[in-house]
DNA sequence: GATATATGCTTGCGTAATCAAGCATTATGC
DNA sequence: GCATAATGCTTGATTACGCAAGCATATATC
């Protein structure tokens, strides 16, 4: 039994640990009726400088499957917190946007969401955070 | 609007990135017929001193429900890749061990795990990775 | 312009996980 | 030593995704 090369302890321990993350920060974010998805979502929009963007786009960004992001924004359009702008020119784009209540929900979830980051980040300095942010850059 | 912490990016980029790593490895495993998440238990019963376990301490490993766990391990046992071992103090408890089959399928999967791991990781030098691996200790 | 192909998105179905409830078995309090 | 609680696991129902296929629209070729 040979042991494990760093980069595969790397990766296995990164999978372990965003499952943890994932499920601490959904849990919070439950309270304000949202899925950590759902929170990505609105970051991402939030962000934009068109504040509209593709599924196609939206989808690359989570890493998601079309289908995925269809079935994930069919309730945010519902109830509201997502807006769905057609691009004229292009009848097949359906694009996507934050609403006003998007907005205020985001900025209402945003608070807890940054207090169970810096929970579970906590442990790092400053500038360990700011080195671990540079190597998720560098793998992306 | 006011900017994001730095610990909310990271939890926000590990997400992303730990979805797109996951993807990635399965894929890989998925030559071998196994998926990521049955790797991560044929690497963690491998690694055992007493290569046995309980079902509720390998579902906190994975960070998995106990249910999940019964799930998973099913039809592992199914192609023989596992066995199950009872334990005679406890007859609750059924414990989970790695075959002589399971050590097989384990040592050939590792081979492609650790070529996609190293692709995965590689732009980031040793030294960097070996950081990146106490910032994970540390934040577990 | 008509046909073929590509693109954006949705739908049907399968899979992997969760939670809540349940069943055995073990441990505890009296 | 009996009732109650706790523990280990499984099962039923639900949820969140993916893939393959399909539909509508756009682009390219001729």
């Amino acid at each position: 039994m040979t042991h494990e090369s760093l980069s595969s302890i790397i990766v296995i321990q990164n999978a372990l640990l965003s499952s943890r993350f994932s499920k601490r920060a959904g849990n919070r974010l439950s309270a304000h009726g949202i899925s950590l998805t759902e929170y990505l979502v609105m970051h991402y929009l939030e962000r934009l400088p068109q504040n509209s963007v593709s599924r196609i786009e939206l989808a690359e960004y989570l890493g998601m499957s079309a289908s995925g992001v269809t079935r994930l924004i069919a309730p945010m359009e519902k109830i509201k917190i997502i807006e769905k702008v057609t691009n004229p020119r292009d009848a097949r784009q359906s694009q996507v946007r934050l609403s006003k209540a998007g907005q205020r929900l985001y900025s209402e979830a945003r608070i807890s969401f940054e207090h169970i980051c810096s929970e579970l980040v906590g442990s790092l300095s400053q500038s360990q955070q700011e080195k671990l942010l540079e190597f998720y850059a560098k793998v992306t």
